[in-house]
DNA sequence: TTTTCCATGTAACCAGTTACATGATTAT
DNA sequence: ATAATCATGTAACTGGTTACATGGAAAA
């Protein structure tokens, strides 16, 4: 039986105070994207389900000029639906596919320099990432007015970094490992 | 434009020495497991498409009582595709689906208990994760005759074993933070 | 004046899994 | 006897993206 989050990861977001489906994205985009990333063409339908299902419900406000503006307010059997979610341990580890690394599986033919520069690049990209990280971070410790959710955005954002961190340190050792071996 | 990596990860079994569709599956679940995994459902169609294109060779061998075995093998053109494939440098990060992130990241609200034992649980889920990894690269190191491959492999069960080491350290230094929180 | 922000939604497509079907051989 | 291994494949489904359509308000 396969699982799907999505609509929890919807729910979540009411509870954290996102109610339109614009909302619920620019928050995805801004500070869940590292763990968990959705368009707009799987939201609003999952939205709309969610309703269907008695677990939000939908206040809309006409706007003029404007397409009505749909506020999505978690019901009492949402509620209890997430909850249970949330209790529910994880069963499986999460499998990322690694684009790098599998080039890099079958890159025993390839010229020294080509790999090499593979992992720079790669190495940069996780820079770039590490200080988006960074920089959230600082923001949310900087904050005035803590969010309650706050130190447990934190927590999540310290997963990134550490993994991060630790391919920043695998990219260097092996580009090391790889200027060491003998071309063939 | 959306790249399908999947046709050059069984080019790429191929020139490993890896010929029949079930060959590949295999290898895939025992090897690539951590970074890439795919189904029969995708790998057959697949295959098909490959020869179409001109990309590999079919050899059927009749075999009697079981079906025919289809041994593909690359062709120059295929070669020469995924020679390229492999020198064009990544260009996306890959973005894990993190359920365990998720759940912490809407997890205010949650008992302190429940909020240990997920961590916990994904703990021990990762320590397996290590174990089999570690099995697997102590078994290319002890081989005595190593394929050429062998180094590479390495090099990738490093990258897992390097951040699941740090997602293990991320999981103990939260567990005691949380354990410092105040109940709400 | 052009771009970005707000705000919703759908249809077509794509990658990939699951469940099913077939069936002999070999090891437990 | 039973299970695992070898070996191929398809149909239905699912989760998700992309491209499109709409259009006013505000900022650059």
């Amino acid at each position: 039986m396969k699982e799907n989050h999505t609509p929890y990861a919807l729910l979540g977001l009411m509870t954290a105070g996102f109610h339109t489906g614009y909302e619920m994205k620019q928050m995805m985009d801004g500070s869940l994207n590292h763990f968990w990333k959705i368009s707009y063409g799987q939201i609003y339908p999952t939205l709309k389900k969610l309703v269907e299902e008695g677990c939000a419900d939908v206040k809309v406000t006409s706007q003029e000029g404007r397409p009505d503006k749909k506020e999505y307010i978690i019901t009492p059997s949402g509620e209890e639906q997430l909850r249970s979610w949330l209790m529910k341990p994880v069963e499986d580890l999460p499998v990322e596919k690694n684009e790098l690394l599998l080039k890099l599986f079958f890159s025993r033919n390839q010229e020294k320099s080509v790999i090499l520069h593979q992992l720079e690049s790669y190495r940069e990209k996780l820079y770039k990432k590490q200080h988006t990280y960074q920089s959230i971070k600082e923001m949310l410790l900087r904050e005035e007015c803590p969010s309650e959710d706050a130190p447990f955005w934190i927590i999540t954002l310290n997963y990134g970094l550490a993994t991060t961190e630790a391919a920043v340190e695998w990219c260097e050792k092996t580009k090391s490992r790889i200027d060491e071996m003998k071309e063939e």
